[in-house]
DNA sequence: CATGAATGAGCTTTCATTCAT
DNA sequence: GATGAATGAAAGCTCATTCAT
């Protein structure tokens, strides 16, 4: 956790820096980022840095929670209180507010990608202990609910499936970032096509990608 | 790739180097992983090592091919020769092929999960460049084929879908260590729990995560 | 050029750095100059250095900024002011000054004509781009002046004849140095011997080696 | 001296090496020089290198030796027996010859040239003891004649003016590489220019750079 | 609270040379 | 005579972190 120090900075300044470090793990990565560059590039002195901070990692951890508070924001109503609403439609919105989070904050994202890819990185490891929990405990009483509903079936391994929610959550973004930087689709339609492909997609983890025969409706 | 010096060294002598490094890449990573350690377990030279190899990455490019070729070993008949088979029946023997390999051989299992997961890293990407499209290619046949079969309904996005099977392949295999380095379950047992989970995670794939109602007959 | 860490320093230990980093160049030429040695010799830690100075580069740049500064200060009146002065008059200050400066500061004088010497090494021509442009505008005017003023004849290649008198330059301080090296000439009367040499030699390059035949006075 | 494993190399195996090492030297002088590259473009072993030369110097030295023996034969018959020549004749034949060695080998000459520019530099200097003396000797001789013929004026400082015109003839070769690299001159007309230069220097050495006024022949 | 100089371990890489085969 | 693997010292440089002011 940042110290005080850091905390009691004028808003303007605490910002930049909050921005700069970003930018910095975004584009670099935890292991290959440089305070040095980071102090430069914000203007303070070294010293200052580690009166801020405990360390490199300690930033990190900070800008995480920080992203994952700036995530909330972008959260609709539905996911907000998802109780009463169907499992699937409440993925949908996390996919969708995801995607519309990487689109106004893409080095957020960015390092919200690496944290969620790395976990086996020590530092992510780390830092991983205490924030990674609480979206799994989310995800998990998603799950229980949506069973009781009847919204999702009985016969899954819980543990796995939270797993593989999270891992495709990632696996859209980093699509995202791929088709914008791939230049692969028009920018000007690129959100569009996307949702759609999150529509497709949430179809495909509903209903799998098994062809249905014709006459068998699949159930909505 | 590596210097004729390094191909040309008796087999075990070889074998021990690329161990070492393999063990140093999986534990580490790429950037954190040295050299110097890797000269020093192996019992050569700083020199000698670079009489083998061009660089870090060459090492690991050289490791990442020969992961590669040692996972096709771990290939049922059914994915060397995929044509005239259920989509559901190959991918569901391509994920037990990995499970098998990361099993035999967990380093080698975790650097190509590394490798796939830091797509973004500029070694990692440059080494890619050659390595990857291979499997993209791959499975953008198996679509194909699917699709033509009716096993698979026609309606997907064939590039994010096969971007998402790597990345679930990647979260399958990330799921095993973190079993069982977390001794979630017992050991013994983890391979049957382990192809349950396979098996309920392709049942997934194919169906979806949504309750059927009675009477309705998936198709299989 | 060098970082403000350095130029901030107490002037005595900025100095003490100058000093020795000048006498390792001096001694091994830019290639085989060693920051190891510099550092300890400076009784400085590497980092530190590098807090200093961008890279290797970076000190001889500085250096040899010096050094031409140092020289300014050895420059007679004649020079400061070369208007009005009579050509073959302003070169023998030149020579003159040069002589004095590698007399008080032989390791600036080596280095110098280390670098005078060497154009085409990618170091020194990257610093050369800088730093040299000046002696060659300031020669090129000189040798207008002197064609205007009737000393020097017309017919002459200038962009060849200041190449030549740069190069002179550098063979006399050269000769210097191999004098007293090879210790050919009694150091107490060194320099009554070089300035003689350097009449000569300016005798010589006003009106050549050829022998004039009596009655035909030279022009003075 | 080179091993005799190298002289009795065929011919045209040995000139292969030879030409590539020169090379090697002419692009990046003694320091920075590599063996390793040498036997690499060479084509051949590390070890036989070391079979062929002491050292990295020794090559060197052997190149440098064959370079001299190679100007020889760019000599007009003038020069190779100068007695009851004028000595600015002897000298026009000698900066000619040069020049003309430069063109045919490029390379040999730019070694030449490292060599006499880097007199002080420890391995320069151990060769140079073997063979500069040489031309010491015959510039020294052709002073004491050229004097005693009356060409050149007897009070000159023979040890400076053997130094000056060896300086001299390093100098019009680099002049020479200037232009051609620079691209100054077109290159067709680029031996007349410099041989125009070569003339116009000669003149300069002969007679000076001051202006004669008129009637006062110069005794050529 | 800010500063920025100091630190030295660590990094990857290159090198000329040796020597057993 | 040819080979090429082995060597380890040394290179230039970067880093996160400390601490006196």
């Amino acid at each position: 956790m940042p110290k005080d120090t850091f905390l009691n900075l004028p808003d303007e300044k605490r910002a930049h820096i909050e921005q700069v470090a970003l930018a910095e793990f975004a584009e670099h990565g935890y292991d290959n980022a440089s305070i040095n560059r980071i102090v430069a590039a914000a203007g303070i002195a070294k010293g200052s840095f580690y009166q801020y901070f405990e360390d490199k990692q300690d930033v990190l951890a900070h800008l995480i929670t920080q992203i994952g508070q700036a995530k909330i924001e972008f959260m609709s109503p539905v996911m907000q209180n998802p109780a009463g609403h169907d499992f699937f439609t409440v993925m949908r919105e996390m996919y969708r507010s995801g995607l519309a989070f990487a689109r106004m904050n893409p080095h957020g994202a960015q390092v919200a990608n690496q944290f969620l890819q790395n976990r086996t990185h020590p530092v992510y490891a780390a830092i991983y202990a205490d924030s990674l929990e609480t979206a799994k405990v989310f995800y998990h009483n998603m799950l229980d609910m949506a069973i009781r509903q009847g919204d999702v079936r009985p016969d899954i391994d819980r543990r796995f499936v939270i797993h593989m929610l999270i891992t495709l959550h990632v696996s859209l973004i980093e699509y995202y970032f791929e088709e914008v930087q791939g230049g692969a689709i028009d920018v000007a339609q690129l959100d569009d096509n996307l949702m759609d492909t999150v529509s497709t997609f949430l179809d495909f983890i509903q209903h799998g990608l098994a062809y249905k025969e014709e006459g068998v409706p699949t159930h909505d």
